[in-house]
DNA sequence: AATCAGACCGTATGAAACAGACGATGGGAT
DNA sequence: ATCCCATCGTCTGTTTCATACGGTCTGATT
């Protein structure tokens, strides 16, 4: 039971624990690639220090393995799922946040030479394209799945900026050639 | 001259000085406001301590002004041209990042009330129009500046994706309600 | 002229995020 | 037993981050 403030992040261990129920980081880990990690990136090794903070805000509890590796299994505390409703109720203010280095190369664009634009093109295409399928792949992997029907709800989102950006490079590419 | 990494801001700050010619870092932090800022946004503070490592690796030049304020007016020097031409005619190997915790706060969804997701799309919808409407001012203004057409493509990536959102958001509410 | 409010501009600070190397563990195959 | 490789966890120094704070200027009012 200690201070100390809860950023976004804090907000998805604690949403993940208490979707998946008893979790480990490792665990967390897995579940969160090709997944939220999609839009809300950061490195693994949050996932272990970040449940120890808030194991000492007490909104998440552990219990430790005895044997093999130390693992820690984290569960969600009744004042982890307070904190995790209320945030969710409470009203977004952040902005959707793009970070793309193709698109600042672009507005750089005319200390670049037209071609390497093109090559930033082709690039950018392909990379879209593949996020695209995992995309698509997860999708029909769950379809069928109405009760987690909600969770597919973000992947749409995903899925459609990813549509909107795969065209305009390609359109781009279009034009420029 | 001295060591260090260049980052993508230390970039930005390359890229925004060389076109922008003698820029202070008040200049160059309304410059990145709705403009470059919208896909790589950071806080203004490192606006100006990026400044001053750039300068000790040789790649910015300054002039200090005498009087009033102490303020820092940077160039860019012909190391630093070098440094980001070579930048941009590298391949982009980043992806596309985006963050938005309302698609997380969607992602735990079944944690929310049918009434807090629907105040939710409101709120995005609402945001969303309004940086679609400073994306459109943008593009409007400068339609007619063929000389500038390159820097507007990322624009219209921005809107694309902007665009999409709305659609998104919209086609959500419809849904639910 | 003196005051004052509010915008403008720059700095400072501690917490959090970051990449990615490294180390340790497990479990088969030989 | 041993070796290999995937699995799992920690550690490190640097960079980024948000935000509060402190100065500085302008110009309107008295």
């Amino acid at each position: 039971m200690s201070t100390g403030r809860l950023t976004t992040t804090s907000y998805v261990v604690l949403g993940m624990v208490a979707m998946r129920g008893p979790s480990t980081p490792y665990e967390l880990k897995r579940a969160v690639n090709h997944s939220v990690g999609y839009f809300w990136p950061f490195p693994h090794a949050q996932l272990y220090s970040e449940p120890k903070r808030l194991l000492e805000m007490g909104l998440l509890d552990v219990h430790a393995e005895e044997e093999g590796r130390r693992r820690q299994t984290y569960t969600i505390s009744p004042e982890g799922e307070v904190a995790l409703r209320s945030w969710l109720a409470e009203p977004t203010v952040e902005q959707l946040q793009i970070r793309d280095v193709a698109e600042l190369k672009l507005f750089f664009g005319e200390f670049a030479r037209a071609e390497d634009i093109l090559g930033l093109a082709r690039g950018q295409i392909v990379q879209h394209q593949d996020r695209i399928a995992v995309y698509e792949g997860m999708q029909a992997r769950f379809a069928e799945r109405d009760d987690i029907a909600d969770r597919m709800v973000p992947l749409r989102l995903g899925l459609e900026l990813e549509y909107a950006a795969l065209r305009f490079w390609q359109q781009l590419e279009k034009e420029r050639s």
